[in-house]
This record gives structure tokens, sequence and C-alpha cells, in this order.
DNA sequence: TCCTTAATGCAAATATATTGCTTTTGCGCG
DNA sequence: CGCGCAAAAGCAATATATTTGCATTAAGGA
């Protein structure tokens, strides 16, 4: 869940908004998330708690903004046109990113700020973005659509981090990266 | 995440449980989650807020609590031994129930108390059986794990539930649901 | 029935969240 | 460039929520 904008993004708001994303991502490391307060990632920023209360309403949306922040956006792979190869070792680093404590605990803080209708986090939009890069390289092109590479690799992946008990078979990602080009060459 | 159960679970802890479960079922009715709080659950319940407190911890694990007692568990559907049309009749079904309003609530509720080391919930345990229990009335057998299912089916829907903007397409878990069993006996 | 102890009640102490009002300060406009 | 408006922040009083020590109640076993 993203929160409304400040109106204005620069000056001494902008100012604001870093002082206390730096002191909550300090804060967290110095002593965890659960004995994270208001008052006291207010004191280390160096604003009024009131402040952010009024920018945040709650713990809960503050630190779920920090943690949408920690989210990976850039293509972490080169493309080499071996779209099979390309996906399952893309699936393999993301698998064991996500399945790791930074990880899990990111996602967890994301979920909680999740208001129940719109996506959690922007995460699918850099994914899908990353899956399209490797499908336009692909040589010989492959007949399949993001979604469809979406559904048959992260979608496992993400389903059985949130609801099944950790961690994740080892090579989930990779073989269903593989399983889903096959099935798409033999159709073509 | 499941709470901790309590030591005693019968007599008065019983009677506390429910009476605490109820007010919150009937605070949300009437007031909404946002305006929740924990005095006035207790009140409600005929306790004091620090026995919630000291058996729930937080506002937000209570509410998870309560939450994951919605989830359906029984068996929707009666297996026919078609398996194709069997798995695509509960895929539409629970497709719609999660995608309702009530269906994101009640996720999103869940989703608030989860620590992101342990499942979330047992809702896969409860879907894993009932796609066992078609599994195995197939007539003619299938190859096909529960697993593999579970992630074509399933994942894609609770993975775009929260990750992506609702509304889910129409027929996302049906088509799902025949492409699984299609490529199964394809391959056999 | 009695004993043990988990669970609750109660109330004081502490911490957190809210709010009205004031002050500061971006930022648009002449 | 400096004026003025309004957004954002500060401050402090208030309201609300959470924690905690100790007393009391009541499950559940012997």
């Amino acid at each position: 869940m993203s929160m409304k904008q400040a109106t204005r993004p620069g000056g001494r708001s902008l100012r604001v908004q870093q002082a206390v994303h730096a002191a909550v991502r300090a804060l967290i490391e110095e002593i965890g998330r659960d004995a994270l307060t208001v008052p006291q990632i207010a004191q280390r920023a160096g604003v009024t708690p009131s402040t952010i209360y009024r920018r945040w309403g709650d713990l809960m949306t503050l630190v779920s903004d920090v943690a949408q922040r920690n989210l990976r956006t850039e293509c972490p792979i080169e493309p080499t046109g071996h779209v099979a190869s390309d996906l399952a070792a893309w699936a393999d680093i993301y698998q064991e990113e996500m399945d790791s404590t930074p990880g899990r605990e990111m996602m967890r803080d994301v979920l909680r700020g999740w208001d129940g209708t719109r996506a959690a986090c922007g995460l699918l939009d850099a994914v899908r973005s990353t899956v399209e890069a490797i499908l336009t390289t692909a040589d010989p092109p492959v007949s399949l659509s993001a979604d469809s590479v979406i559904d048959a690799i992260f979608a496992p992946i993400l389903m059985r981090l949130v609801f099944a008990d950790a961690p994740l078979p080892q090579g989930l990602g990779r073989e269903a990266a593989f399983r889903v080009v096959a099935t798409a060459q033999a159709s073509a």
C-alpha cells in the first residue's frame, strides 16, 4: 500500500521524510521491528511525534512505506537470448532473495500495510518489466506472455512464501522456468 | 499466524475467548475495523483490557486470529470423477469468494498477523485436502500431484489478489484448471 | 474435596496517540 | 527579488491505550 504523497515534495518536507525513513532503518537495525515505537523514531529523526502521526497515520503504515523502498526494481540479469536459462537463472536469484530472512521481513512489513484492495506493492510491475525484457530478447522468439510466465514461475514462489511453511523447495522457480518454456516450445 | 493456544482450553478461558471473538466480529460489523480498539472490545466482551493484552498481545494479532476462523475448511464441491470440470468449478467458486470484499478483508486481516516465517494461515492445507479428494476420485486417474495443481490454479489467484490491482480476470482459475489437466493428459 | 497454578480482575503507573493552536517555510506570483 | 498564502511542522495539553504488580478466581488433577 502506497501512502498519500506529500503535496510538497521538496524542502523541509523532503528532509523530514528522509530523516524519518533513515531513523526507521537505523532503529530496525539496532533494536528490531518489534521494539520500534513512533516517539522513538521521532526523536532519532529530530522531529516531533505528531509530525509522523500526521504524515503516516501509524507505525504500521510507516514501516510498510519504508519496506517498499527496499524492493528491487532494477533488472538483475543480462538477457542472453536463451529464454529458458535466463528465466531460470533469474528465478533462482529471486527465490533465494525472497526466501531469505531480510526478504521475508521486507515482505511481512509490506503486507502489514496492505489495504486489501489495491496492489500491496509494485513488485509485480518490476517483475513484469524484467520478464518482458527477457522475452523480447528471445532468440529464437517464443510465444509466451509475460503474465503466463509470472503465473508459472513467480506465483508459486510468492504464494508459498506466505502461505506455506518455510523454507521453499530448492529449485522451485528454476524448474518452473524450464517447464513453462518447454511447454510453450512444444505447442509451437 | 496461529496464536499460542491457551493451556486451559475449557471453562472460563474458553468463555472469555469466545466472548472476545464475538465482540470483535460484532464491533467490526458496527463500527468497522479501523475504529476498533482493545478497550472497546474488552468492554463489549465483559472482560478487562489486560486480559486481552495478555492473551493476544495486540489488536492486530487478535483480529488476525478471528479472521483465520472465517477460512473455509470444508470441501465445497462433490467430486464427480471428471477432474477437469471438478477443479474448474471449484476454482471458479474459490476465486469469486476470495476476490469479494469480505474475502479480501479476511485476507488482509490474516496477513496483518503474519510473522514472516511460518505459514500465514492454514489456507493451503485446506486447499490441498480438497485437491486430493478430487484427484483420488478421478476416473480415469490422472498423473497430477496436489502441489502442481495448487501451483497452477491457486498460486496465480492468491498472488494476484495481493500483488495486482483488483479485480481478478474472469475465469482465471477456471482456465488454469482446464490447462493443467489437459497438459497432464497430453503427456500421459 | 483439596491443592496447585493458570488465568483473570483491578488499579496505578507508564507510554502512546490525538488535537488545537502557533510558528516556520516552501513555493507561486507580481 | 521579496510578498503572501497555505502546507507542513512544532509545541503542549489532553485523551487514550498499554503495561505491570498484586489480589482473586476457578480449571483440572490427585
